[in-house]
RNA sequence: CGGGGUGUAGCUCAGCUUGGCAGAGCGCUUCGUUCGGGACGAAGAGGUCCGCGGUUCAAAUCCGCGCACCCCGACCA
């Protein structure tokens, strides 16, 4: 590619709506551009990159037997009614009319659309197992599209989707799919964490998150500092911090006037925040039923409810706080609520920090008052006692307990660039999918999906990998493998000829060149070069076609230096190879828990 | 959906308080001089001041109603 032809240009500085530097980079370099709140071009340069992370994305799914297919992006609506998930999708499901007023939605994920397809072509065990994937456009009304190419409405994902004929089965599929993410990543240069993640609407029963460890990120992480454990914080397990036991004692009232926090109530009566009782309430709607209800939610004072881990507690369902009228309706005094004397509509929640938590001071639901020696069990009842409470720095490893060690676990910020789940047969019963197994009977098969966001892991790497002149693609995604400059090949002949025999040279030998034969002074080419983090830069001048040389620098690399101009092309693969070998899972994971 | 912010040239922004010729830097075009890390000079092109309505002799500026985008939160497969 000749620059001088090369559609947009680059900026010298960062439009406003950049917020981070990858991104900023992006737009400077001319690789995307904004249509609206969470719609991208991809232009000519960005689209290489695309095209290139989805090649390695093809070629690991490819070798780990996954079969290539396109399914429709629009779809009939009522193939989401089959599994109850056009209401549960809500507002984030795109939906229109065609002509004949019938419903359509344009594919947020294509897990309804598969099963159909299975069932059309699938008839006996024997076509089993089978995974499928697509790479496509898929589209989600988000609520608040953000973070450039992080949040999108319109996005391209590579979706996947096993059937096996049992878990054992299943396991095969969902393992071999792993692996695969793990050398995606690491060949498109993005460190990731595998993390135990909450399966959310899609259903199923466990899923893992490959999670980039960014402090842009939207997830919060938690890990352990001493074993290999990490989760989602929505999902993540813990330690709670032991309570302080005693006898149970008789429930008294005090007077707190102007404690509606716990941080104050602790102070007010010199008591530790493990000592006292937090509650927090929500308006829930089931759904399974849809059924709505208030949720009172009671977590031991040192904690802090997880909205996720509650609405699975109460076996999934939609939560939002409760607004002040509802709070008064339920006869719930905010800041001063208790568990105790509760009205008998309200579904009462307790995290399991309070089993064995005697003696806390809860509120008296009355203004300016709360009571102490407050116990579970015996002064107040739960529904529900489960696991609702986050995780957070500094609470004991689960899993470390577990085995007798003592791992303290850290929150880390990330994003999600990859998401695997064990389907199980939430979508082949609800769909009635069944085929013939070998004694002739009907077997149901069991899923797994598995998807990718391309755009995601872009950004990720360009995140990743910049510096303050720049990009640094890393070797495989990057939109070509050799920036070609050349330095007043206008006022030299020989050196201009130069210049487009090498060109030929590298382009003969399969590598992607972008020459930038613009009229330009080299301080613009060279800032340009850094700009767009091609791996490999080539000079082409006078000075070095004199000397029967040209410069070669790799992006990452401090200083150029002189290559006899019969070793370029060796030079050029040698310094690939190395680029290749940065991104081998091995040299990538054991950048991805870093610190 | 709640809260905050912004909207003026391709980009970054000033001008708005106190109404009176539409501005700067960068980028772009042409010419000249330059030519190895974002050169210099000269001459140019480029505007629905987000939209609609109102006030006024006069609105980018004041008022009202919208819209869009960004950020925080809610939400999020």
């Amino acid at each position: 590619m000749r620059m001088s032809r090369m559609f947009g240009h680059t900026l010298r500085e960062a439009p406003s709506e950049a917020d981070t530097p990858g991104h900023a980079f992006l737009i400077r370099g001319g690789y995307i551009d904004q249509l609206m709140a969470g719609a991208y071009t991809f232009m000519p340069l960005g689209h290489r990159v695309k095209r290139r992370i989805e090649q390695v994305v093809r070629e690991e799914m490819d070798a780990a037997g996954a079969q290539e297919v396109t399914m429709p992006a629009i779809q009939p609506a009522e193939l989401w009614d089959q599994t109850g998930r056009r209401a549960g999708m809500g507002a984030t499901l795109f939906q229109l009319r065609d002509r004949r007023e019938r419903e359509l939605a344009l594919g947020p994920t294509h897990e309804e659309v598969v099963t159909r397809l299975f069932s059309d072509h699938a008839v006996s065990y024997r076509d089993l197992p089978v995974t499928l994937y697509q790479i496509q456009t898929k589209f989600r009304d988000e609520a608040r599209p953000r973070g450039g190419l992080i949040r999108v409405r319109e996005f391209t994902m590579k979706d996947a989707y096993s059937f096996d004929a049992d878990d054992a089965g299943l396991d095969v599929s969902y393992g071999a799919m792993f692996e695969a993410y793990r050398r995606i990543f690491a060949r498109c240069g993005v460190p990731t964490v595998p993390v135990q993640a909450d399966s959310g609407a899609i259903g199923g029963k466990g899923s893992q998150e490959f999670i980039f460890l960014t402090d842009i990120g939207e997830d919060t992480i938690i890990l352990c500092d001493t074993c290999t454990y990490a989760a989602n914080q929505e999902k993540a397990e813990f330690v709670r911090p032991a309570a302080i036991g005693s006898d149970a004692l008789p429930i008294e009232e005090v007077a707190t006037p102007g404690t509606t926090s716990i941080e104050a109530l602790a102070a007010f009566l010199g008591v530790e925040e493990r000592q006292t009782a937090k509650a927090v309430f929500f308006m829930a709607k089931q759904n399974a039923t849809g059924e709505t209800f208030p949720v009172f939610a009671v977590v031991r004072g040192d904690l802090d409810v997880n909205e996720v881990k509650l609405a699975n507690a109460l076996g999934g369902a939609e939560l939002r706080a409760m607004v002040d009228s509802e709070i008064a309706a339920y006869g719930i005094v905010a800041g001063y609520a208790s568990p105790v004397g509760l009205r008998d509509d309200l579904r009462v929640v307790a995290d399991l920090s309070l089993r064995d938590a005697p003696n806390l001071v809860a509120g008296a639901n009355k203004a300016g008052f709360h009571l102490r020696n407050v116990n579970l069990g015996r002064d107040w009842q739960a529904a529900v006692t489960g696991d609702i409470a986050s995780a957070q720095a500094g609470h004991g490893c689960a899993r470390c307990a577990a085995e007798g060690r003592d791992g303290h676990l850290r929150a880390e910020r990330g994003i999600e660039m990859g998401h695997v789940f064990r389907l199980d047969y939430t979508y082949t019963s609800k769909m009635n999918v069944t085929v013939q197994d070998a004694s002739g009977g009907q077997l149901t098969p069991t899923m797994g999906c598995y998807g990718i966001g391309v755009g995601r892991i872009l950004a990720a790497a360009a995140e990743a990998h910049c510096d303050e002149a720049g990009l640094a693609w890393p070797t495989e995604v990057a939109p070509y493998d050799v920036h070609l400059v050349g330095i007043g090949l206008d006022r030299d002949a020989e050196a201009a000829a130069d210049a487009d025999a090498l060109y030929a040279e590298l382009t003969a030998a399969g590598l992607d060149v972008l020459f930038d034969d613009r009229d330009e002074r080299p301080g613009v080419k060279f800032n340009d070069a850094d700009l767009l983090g091609v791996p490999v830069r080539l000079t082409v001048s006078s000075r070095n076609t004199k000397a029967g040389a040209v410069e070669a620098k790799a992006r990452t690399a401090a200083e150029a230096e002189s290559i006899a101009r019969a070793d370029v092309l060796a030079h050029v693969q040698s310094l690939r190879e190395a680029g290749l070998a940065a991104c081998s899972v091995e040299a990538i994971e054991r950048q991805a828990r870093g610190h």
